[in-house]
DNA sequence: GGACCCATGTAAATAGTTACATGATTCT
DNA sequence: AGAATCATGTAACTATTTACATGGGTCC
């Protein structure tokens, strides 16, 4: 089993759903920590219904075409929880931005700054894409019961508000480090 | 250009290296947040010589082979300066720590509490091994400054360093809200 | 009429991991 | 003697991205 599979049986335990609905969530909002295309979402469906984790019904769609609703067996979710509660794997940390930052000594005060100008601008649009998801949450506290399902999209969005948070306060005190060292403002 | 491409000329920036030196760069300090192995990093360094960006000259060295030692070429550092003051590119968020997490609803409140406990010991030994990297810098205020070669590593360090301790906030919150719900003691 | 959403697939290419292959030196 | 480090490569496989392919319905 590969990671893409577990993210969509953890979907899938949530409701059942079609590629096309499995695709999106993808981009928002389980795709703020685990993206794929419709292109390797199709196929892995298909795999995890032949190994029986999924199992699908044809429904009449909205669009053209037919689609397929896929539902987790129970053994998909057996396979599920025994991940979720197996020991936790090493995963390589990939950040383009810090290899950025590892080279930045190459760049002049300008450039350096304009890059971590830019972060920021980036870091502080997430922030306020996550405080409108953050509403949604704001009557309801069920969410942040264990047992409702919604538990995870609560934690998940809490943990990338701590991480860009902090991401943004690096950028200030670089910003301020920076701007000692050189005076030369910064472009409108 | 693929990004491990600029991995790989940001860290001959700094020095000329071999295959094996970069390779082992990929496990610390880069490896932070860029990793890749040898099998890929060989073929990699030849695709760069063949377009100019490095140079590579046979040495020998300590072990049984002569080695190639790479220099950054003068058009590889321009293509890596041009490509650190390029507009950013937005790339696809993976944790497969978040995934589990999005999930959790489906452990017991022991297993979630397990699962947290995990996290938190994985970042804190994480942190510590940032700060024993990080006393590396104490006495030279050099690294601070933009234009030594060690500002990257600083920096990024610092960023490392507020990423796991927002990771630690957020484990921390988490683990008061699971006990409050339920109050089985953790297992010794 | 054109753009966009719905909806599902396949093909080709690139990126990345794991395994195979070799062999000297140094440390325990 | 056995393990670890030095040192570089290739082969096979898996994961991921980009491009190809199709076509109806809705909104402007």
């Amino acid at each position: 089993m590969n990671t893409l599979g577990y993210a969509i049986l953890g979907l899938m335990a949530g409701q059942p759903r079609t590629g096309y609905e499995v695709s999106r969530a993808m981009d928002r909002p389980l795709g703020y920590f685990w993206s794929a295309r419709h292109s390797q979402i199709y196929p892995q469906l298909a795999e995890l219904e032949a190994a029986g984790l999924l199992r699908s019904r044809i429904v009449p769609g909205p669009g053209p075409r037919d689609t397929k609703r896929y539902t987790l067996t129970r053994q998909g979710r057996a396979v599920l929880v025994n991940w979720l509660a197996g020991p936790l794997t090493d995963e390589p940390a990939k950040s383009e931005l810090m290899l950025r930052v590892w080279s930045m000594w190459l760049l002049t005060p300008h450039q350096a700054r304009q890059l971590i100008e830019a972060v920021r601008a980036e870091t502080l649009d997430a922030l306020a894409k996550a405080d409108l998801e953050r509403q949604g949450f704001s009557p309801g506290v069920a969410s942040t019961d264990l047992a409702d399902p919604e538990f995870g999209r609560w934690a998940t969005l809490q943990w990338g508000i701590g991480q860009r948070e902090a991401t943004l306060r690096w950028c200030d005190r670089l910003l301020e480090r920076l701007n000692t060292t050189d005076h030369t403002t910064f472009p409108p």
